[in-house]
DNA sequence: CCGCATCCCACATGATACTG
DNA sequence: CAGTATCATGTGGGATGCGG
């Protein structure tokens, strides 16, 4: 069996795997991490990439990033203010797994689509919206 | 920019690469494809693999993975009732980009820990618990 | 053994307003 | 511009009990 968490609960604390998904598994990070691929942004323009984000999840998320290492943070002191994010080495390491994980999903999209129109076209499975 | 989702909801919804990470980025998702990974296993033998999971979280993860193909169930009318279940090719094939972010998580573990300990330590970070 | 229904709570996320 | 603070809310997920 593959191993991705523990079984004891201290165990599943510093799970790695954990680590690395709870961050790209939520809502914004992958989309930051992508905006951030070409280059160096500014918040409002991480803002503008992704369009619905609201400033305080965009804020929050950004901090997490950067407290995993995946992003740097600079501030500069001038008026109006002026921080900029950049991807650090470790988180364009991790674009590459990531890209991988993408690439397949546009690949297989059709074949989970397929599967949840088969599973939805079944009687027993109709009770409510799911 | 890498695109990972879109700009505008109605696009939003059939973004192939959230329609994947909602699922392994899950709590259960990943554990139970992986506890699938070594062959076919009943529900109880899934639910012991995994230790801390309820029997609700596994029975609405179980169906998520079977509705989107991932995974395939089967009923023996018996009694005691008996329900198998086995990875489809697709979760197969999806284990390969998977695993590739666990070896990924697992080999940068370390530089995630070191960052969050950098982090931790700078004085203007310590107001509450983040 | 397998799974559904119900209740409930914690938390992630969103909306809005305010500040340096 | 780049946040912080506050309030509201939807949902994930646990506990428990029942049913086939």
């Amino acid at each position: 069996m593959l191993r991705v968490t523990a079984t004891t609960p201290q165990e599943a604390e510093s799970c790695p795997v954990r680590d690395v998904l709870d961050r790209i598994g939520d809502k914004w990070s992958l989309l930051i991490l992508c905006a951030l691929a070409d280059g160096k942004l500014r918040f409002m323009d991480i803002k503008r990439a992704i369009g619905d984000v609201s400033q305080r999840m965009l804020t929050q998320t950004l901090r997490h990033l950067e407290r995993d290492g995946y992003i740097t943070r600079r501030v500069y002191p001038s008026v109006p203010p002026r921080v900029e994010y950049e991807l650090s080495e470790l988180g364009r390491s991790l674009l590459v797994p990531v890209q991988q994980l993408i690439a397949w999903a546009e690949t297989h999209h059709p074949e989970i689509a397929a599967a949840r129109d088969r599973y939805d076209a079944r009687p027993e499975n109709v009770p409510q919206a799911d």
